[in-house]
DNA sequence: AAGACGAAAGTGGTTGA
DNA sequence: TCAACAACTTTCGTCTT
């Protein structure tokens, strides 16, 4: 560790230093490689005051933490156990057996299902380096989505992956659908299915993803300076106040406009290069690169760079 | 020779009758 | 349910650096 390294604060993983505070979930998260550099800034202040022992047992209520990423939440139930069984007499006895023979059967199936999908859904993540609290939002949206049995008909897998797609979605980390798919298996169009299907079937509501949210991503994938990723960004806002954004393709934007601001700072990647991080053509690059210059008079700045650079 | 550009045809998904 | 449609891709030939 350098000197200066020690007062800027960059991530353990990449070494980026595009940290990203989220004050509301306590956690500064890595937007190049979704790491969560620090998690447990949460606020540890009671709020609320207790003067004696009897206003602390009124007031205190947290228990153990219950969480999504273990199969039962921490919390599993059982109908009775053996010592039970004495009090009860012949006709309860059995009405008790067939009570739990039930209540095991619904639950082993929910569980061993969520079982499963827990630990395909933590390899998955662990491999795209989610941070902690997307996951645990995947999570909690299978689990929603096998006790209303949505997965029936489909696979496992599959559900995961938009479990997935949904949660990076609404913790603006978006994934592409090709990370995704890369990293569990599944086809495109059926994550992108399921994921369409269980949002609606649960009611959650996600915001078309912003381009910008991207930038920082594919501007470290291709070793580009912070100012060509703040200049990216500015023109993509541009881009979205003339309303040249809607309806295209969200990585496609973040690609052009990446590039032009490539371009204007002398940084020059080809329209290849940027294609592949963004997992686009270079055909749609083209495109949104023509409207961007087009509708936004960028022209001139880039000319500029070009003489400079001739200098 | 590599990269940029643009035309044309094809693909998968959405929308509206 | 089907056809029209927009966005995006693939492919390929031409122009520019």
């Amino acid at each position: 560790m350098t000197k200066d390294d020690r007062y800027v604060k960059k991530c353990p993983e990449c070494a980026g230093i595009n940290l990203f505070w989220n004050k509301e979930k306590g956690e500064i998260i890595c937007r190049d490689c979704g790491l969560v550099v620090e998690e447990k800034m949460v606020d540890f202040d009671q709020e609320w005051r207790e003067f004696d022992g009897d206003e602390a047992a009124k007031r205190r209520r947290a228990g153990a933490p219950s969480t999504y990423t273990q199969y039962d939440q921490g919390l599993s139930t059982e109908v009775g156990r053996k010592a039970d069984l004495y009090a009860l007499d012949s006709k309860d006895k059995n009405k008790f057996f067939r009570l739990r023979k039930w209540q095991y059967r619904i639950s082993t199936a929910i569980e061993r299902n969520l079982k499963l999908a827990l630990a395909e859904l933590k390899r998955v993540s662990s491999y795209l380096k989610l941070p902690k609290s997307v996951e645990e939002e995947s999570a909690r949206i299978y689990t929603l989505a096998v006790q209303r049995g949505l997965v029936r008909g489909r696979s496992m897998e599959s559900v995961v992956a938009g479990a997935l797609y949904a949660a990076c979605r609404r913790h603006e980390v978006p994934r592409t659908l090709d990370e995704l798919s890369e990293s569990s298996g599944i086809e495109k169009k059926e994550i992108g299915r399921t994921y369409r299907f269980i949002t609606r079937e649960l009611g959650i509501s996600i915001l078309p993803s912003n381009p910008a949210d991207y930038i920082p991503r594919f501007s470290s994938a291709l070793k580009l300076s912070a100012e060509t990723q703040s200049k990216s960004i500015e023109i993509i806002e541009h881009a979205q106040r003339v309303e040249l954004t809607s309806g295209r393709g969200p990585t496609g934007i973040a690609a052009a406009g990446l590039y032009v601001a490539a371009l204007i700072n002398g940084e020059k990647r080809t329209q290849r290069e940027v294609a592949d991080v963004a997992g686009v053509t270079e055909v749609t690059i083209r495109n949104r690169y023509k409207e961007l210059l087009e509708k936004l008079g960028l022209e001139k700045e880039i000319k500029k760079t070009k003489k400079k650079s001739k200098d």
